[in-house]
DNA sequence: CACGCGTGGGA
DNA sequence: TTCCCAAGCGT
């Protein structure tokens, strides 16, 4: 059987995320932590640092509220069943599917992206999405062996992500090809059809970098609720289409120069970035020791700021 | 239940 | 440059 930790682990990083960018941060959570018990006995702010880079910190948040229920009230061993699964944080329609079926070989249905496209496909749904999700849903079941369904599912899904792509489709090769309705209609490419999204505002920041005399950074813990809550940032203003100021400290702040671009979910930011040193007791955040400070600890928008600050200080 | 929530890569 | 995403979940 295969380690249930590790499906977890991989599944959890795989939502909404490339295998290509799963991969090195899979193999560092496995090695820092080779256990469900190891990795709910550490520490939040090394894990948050170990996910730095990869997003949607809630699901690294999740993950170690996860792993410390599994250790606490399961004894470290994994449930096996969709329902258990489903009460733990961060696992969800799919995840619990996804572990049921591959770790414990259950005849889960596991419903991704890639399977709501591909099952659009071969039967030339052209209802749009998410409206069409409980009909794609049945259209899966029907088609899930009672045997190796994790097989089943992994290998849908690795249709889906490499020859049933969203673009460019590359139909000439599909095993799908000869029951495929999308494809003899010709409107597979254009599958699923999805409602429209709404354009992204942008909103402008100010991030403040700040160093005292012995090199160190001035950084704050961001709480734990909402945008990079958790993780490891630079004190600023608001991210709003007219941000208030509001530098840490009262000192003589000199702007970097240059901007920071950045894009989330749902909006586009611009932040200005102010540096200076001073050696002022802070309201907000702590200085990170000169030694202890790693950008890679940072999620990536605050990478940029350090990134056209760092020069300032050189 | 619609929305908030990251990032890097490809077209 | 700009847009589209990719193995979703929580609220």
């Amino acid at each position: 059987m295969p380690d249930p930790y590790r499906i977890w682990l991989s599944e959890v990083m795989l939502q909404q995320t490339t295998v290509a960018a799963v991969k090195d941060y899979f193999l560092k959570f496995t090695t820092l932590w080779p256990t469900v018990q190891d990795l709910a006995a550490a520490e939040d702010a090394d894990v948050m640092a170990a996910w730095a880079g990869l997003g949607y910190y809630a699901r690294a948040r999740n993950l170690l509220k996860c792993a410390r229920v599994v250790a606490a009230e399961y004894m470290g061993v994994f449930p096996s069943d969709r329902d258990s699964l489903q009460t733990l944080p961060g696992i969800g329609p799919y995840t619990s599917a996804a572990i049921s079926a591959i770790a414990f070989d259950l005849p889960e249905t596991v419903l991704d992206g890639n399977v709501e496209r591909v099952m659009a496909r071969i039967h030339a749904i052209e209802t749009p999405l998410p409206t069409a999700k409980p009909e794609l849903m049945a259209l899966a079941q029907a088609l899930t062996p009672l045997k190796r369904a994790g097989d089943y599912a992994q290998a849908v899904m690795d249709l889906g992500a490499t020859i049933c792509t969203p673009k460019n489709p590359v139909c000439g090769i599909c095993p799908w090809r000869d029951g495929c309705e999308g494809h003899a209609t010709g409107i597979a490419p254009e599958l699923p059809r999805k409602l429209a999204k709404k354009a992204k505002p942008t909103r402008r920041g100010i991030a403040y970098v700040l160093r005292n005399s012995n090199g160190d950074w001035l950084l704050e813990t961001r709480p734990e609720k909402g945008l990079l809550g958790g993780m490891l940032g630079w004190p600023g203003s608001d991210w709003s289409e007219a941000p208030v100021a509001a530098p840490p400290v009262s000192t003589g702040w000199e702007a970097a120069g240059m901007e920071v671009r950045h894009t989330f979910t749902h909006f586009h930011l611009i932040l200005e970035v102010m540096t200076a040193r001073a050696d002022i007791d802070p309201d907000i955040g702590k200085f990170v020791p000169h030694h202890a400070f790693r950008p890679s600890d940072l999620p990536t928008v605050m990478r940029k700021v350090f990134d056209v600050a760092k020069h300032r200080f050189e």
